[in-house]
DNA sequence: ATGGTGGCCCGGCCA
């Protein structure tokens, strides 16, 4: 099964790249992330018109996240339980092809004196907690999105550069090993030790030319499915042409017990 | 250069 991600920043601008991708990548499910849009305005037709059913949690202007499936889209479930937990449309999670898939937009955080950085904080360990209530570490589970955080300075351009913003912070990266401690694999990892692989570079100043980036995005899985991957990648010719995301997607192959 | 690019949707926020 072909598991991917990708942050499309606004699927209103990012249709037409996100058909061309799907096209020629062929996942089985797709997570996306900053979809930017209402329920009302999710093209489930076009998916559909490509052979996929999709799921979407958006309330307009803000985040919004979806799961587009050709192996089945069943039990979905949207939202953390409750508004203050969500802090936005930033989850969906349903059962495609056997695996739990979860799509997932973590808060930015903006800055580490925000009142933003602690619940981003608090978010990671909602979902944690959510995936306790909701699942098993036994099972099949695929936990993919944006997480706004480089898990370790492979991940980054330039640690030094960066010391004291988000994305880097030990309590940041403790968070995210903490939700990994439930049971999660970070499967590029399981797949490549390289540094310099990045899934996201910022629009300002060159970053991706620049090779100024982050691996922000992240597939995490249970080791049922960490056991059976067969390949991944993060795909940077879709960061390249017209009208790109700033965020370019990542998949996996696994096989699926 | 106290900015920068791009998306929301039209003045400013967010990433």
């Amino acid at each position: 099964m072909r598991i991917a991600t990708w942050n499309v920043n606004s699927l209103t601008a990012r249709l037409a790249r996100v058909e061309e991708w799907i096209r020629y990548a062929e996942p089985d499910v797709l997570c996306l992330q900053e979809t930017k849009q209402a329920d009302a305005a999710f093209p489930h037709g076009a998916f559909a018109a490509l052979g996929y059913e999709s799921a979407h949690h958006g309330d307009g202007r803000w985040n919004g996240v979806a799961i587009v499936s050709r192996v089945g889209l069943a039990g979905v479930s949207a939202g953390m339980g409750s508004d203050d937990d969500d802090q936005g449309t930033r989850l969906i999670a349903a059962d495609c092809g056997g695996v739990r898939v979860l799509s997932v937009y973590v808060p930015n955080g903006r800055s580490l004196d925000s009142e933003h950085y602690p619940a981003k904080l608090a978010w990671l360990a909602r979902l944690k907690a959510l995936l306790g209530e909701t699942t098993s570490p036994d099972r099949p589970v695929a936990v993919c999105g944006d997480f706004n955080v480089a898990p370790d300075d492979r991940d980054v351009w330039d640690p030094a550069e960066l010391e004291g913003m988000t994305h880097v912070s030990p309590p940041e990266r403790e968070a995210l090993a903490d939700l990994q401690s439930w049971g999660l694999v970070d499967s590029f990892r399981r797949l490549y030790d390289d540094d310099g692989l990045f899934s996201w570079w910022d629009y300002r100043g060159g970053s991706f030319h620049r090779h100024r980036g982050m691996r922000i995005d992240l597939i995490l899985v249970t080791e049922v499915l960490a056991d059976h991957l067969t390949y991944g990648l993060i795909d940077r010719q879709a960061r390249k042409g017209e009208k790109p995301s700033d965020h370019t997607p990542v998949f996996i192959d696994t096989d699926v017990p």
